[in-house]
DNA sequence: GACTGGCACTCGCTACAGTCGAGTGCCAGG
DNA sequence: CCTGGCACTCGACTGTAGCGAGTGCCAGTC
């Protein structure tokens, strides 16, 4: 495709003065502001090339240039560097991160650290589930025919569920099943209990058999069918910077996409291990979001993986600078996890 | 201030038309869209006064005219009657409503529905701890030297907090400190909980005690000075309705304040028993909110108020469809609660 | 063969003038 | 007190013209 060094340095400074002026780049401002060594006219005839290539296009006849998303995805491949941390960024980190009680509280911490230091949207999926273990099973009584199941995974997470029993079952007998469950369950992944509840189901005696029936519905429900994945967002109000150029001038599609659980969860939550992901333009799925972009990345204690963050931003976005931001948030966090 | 039943009812045609056209409306349209039995130059003196007392103003000179946000006061007080749902709404509330398993469910159900319904951004506060008795205290050993305390309220709340203990604690004395706190606390409104956990510390037996004054001081973290109010959000891509008419342009500041948990908070959760609440535009006390509508209305089991829901909407909204909504969607969800 | 300076051309943006029409305020008459 | 009529205002829209950023191309130079 005879690209060269310099139609890659020409790519390279569009994609950067465009990000940082928001305005099609000419080949006169290119040649004042980078130090590329040549005229004005041989820009062009590069710039040319890269339209013919399709990674630059013209909004009009006679305006500059501004990168496609072809452009950007050879930008983010093969012409950044992912940039440092600034020691004030590392710090906000920290500061930020600090003093979190709970599970609930770093992952609110997090997204929010996150859409600050971007300035863009963040997103951070609670642990998931299905790669979480179980770590303990609390029955407690609510009334004689109900009781309230309370899981508490090694993740930090805690799913309730109301269980309506077929009939009033003494407290004792609360004491056996909760023993039973845990003796069965604790320790076990999420995604292996289905035959463990189904053994206890078989293996309980004939008294005990009508509600461990019952609570075994309710226990598949929580840990594995209904395997509620949760997300927290921040920041939406930065999708209002840059004005309305960004995103075509409507908001709608965006805001559509980011209440939609799945789709965030699309975005976001199949990281492959230890890969920072980015989504750029229409690489994504889903038509209300092919004026955006994605960077994100899983996170967890040590080397494992339980959950992905990242943020969803203007294609026009600071990528190197993101993706530093996110990975660098995600190690935190990860450390943080790591340490309870 | 004279103003008879025929300006009156000029002002309920305006609002009436400009709400559901959003242009603004001259006195010829008026008269040929409502029968007020006069002609155009009449309703014309008519708006002069309005106009003069501050009800309506004139965008520009040669324009119809608008509702000010106290011409909307007047006409929510004075000069709407709520409207009765349709069955489709209430049909549409039941199904939405149905088969909701535990408290997370019914609250995102109910702000999505209540979204859909009016169209507009739909906010519901969990049902505040402030409000609620605990009815179960659980402890949990995650460690010889860590423990997980959940707290389970009356309204089906669940909060959970990881204590570090000074030191090993055996597991029996966990069973004891469990009965211990259950004994003094359960049932008690969590208002009325300091005394008693002081009450804990003082009389635990020497050995329990320093383990006790550190779960005393997560307790109190747990159940009152955090007291987490939670907030479920949803509908906020219907700010885009109405194009960039609404909000004077900018969504950025309204989003913003829905960011800000304290904020709406303040909005929905202060509310009196059992009324409806309709603050228009500067009415209520944050300045990014000067051209948005807030209705919102107190909900819990019977008569007793938990928390508060509502919607946010531009001053264009269509108060009595809103109000009716917001009370019906409230009504609903008491009752939802009463059977838990 | 690669680069450069020069030049004609395109086309979006802005300013300005002119027209149209919705809507008004006022007034005289019923 | 209401009404029809009338002059007036002013925003929205249209068309024209000039400007300028930016381009593509070409002939000339190293």
């Amino acid at each position: 495709m005879g690209l060269d060094d310099r139609k890659l340095a020409v790519l390279r400074a569009i994609v950067e003065d465009y990000v940082s002026t928001q305005e099609p780049v000419g080949s006169k401002a290119l040649v004042e502001r980078h130090q590329l060594g040549v005229s004005p006219a041989t820009v062009r005839n590069d710039m040319a090339v890269l339209e013919e290539e399709g990674y630059i296009r013209q909004p009009h006849t006679s305006a500059g240039r501004v990168p496609t998303d072809r452009g950007y995805r050879l930008f983010v491949d093969r012409l950044s560097r992912v940039k440092p941390l600034s020691p004030a960024e590392r710090r906000a980190i920290e500061r930020f991160l600090v003093g979190a009680v709970d599970l609930d509280d770093v992952v609110h911490r997090t997204v929010r650290l996150l859409a600050q230091l971007t300035r863009q949207v963040a997103v951070v999926q609670y642990p998931s589930l299905a790669r979480s273990s179980v770590r303990h099973l609390e029955l407690v009584p609510i009334s004689t025919t109900r009781l309230m199941l309370v899981m508490i995974a090694d993740t930090g997470r805690v799913e309730q569920r109301l269980v309506e029993l077929p009939r009033p079952v003494p407290a004792d007998d609360v004491t056996d099943l909760r023993r039973l469950v845990n003796e069965k369950l604790a320790g076990a992944r999420l995604s292996d209990t289905p035959p463990l509840v189904q053994a206890l189901v078989d293996e309980s005696s004939a008294e005990l058999r009508p509600t461990m029936t019952m609570l075994s519905t309710v226990l598949l429900e929580t840990l594995v069918e209904r395997s509620e994945e949760r997300i927290a967002l921040a920041g939406t109000a930065n999708l209002t910077r840059g004005g309305l150029l960004d995103f075509q001038g409507s908001l709608r599609p965006i805001l559509e996409a980011l209440e939609e659980e799945v789709v965030l969860l699309k975005l976001i939550g199949e990281t492959e291990p230890s890969t920072t992901r980015v989504l750029i333009g229409d690489e994504n799925e889903f038509d209300n979001l092919r004026a955006a972009s994605v960077v994100s990345t899983g996170y967890g204690p040590g080397a494992t993986i339980v959950g992905g963050l990242g943020v969803l931003g203007p294609t026009r976005m600071d990528y190197p600078g993101n993706i530093a931001t996110v990975r660098a948030v995600a190690r935190y966090v990860g450390e943080l996890l790591a340490q309870n």
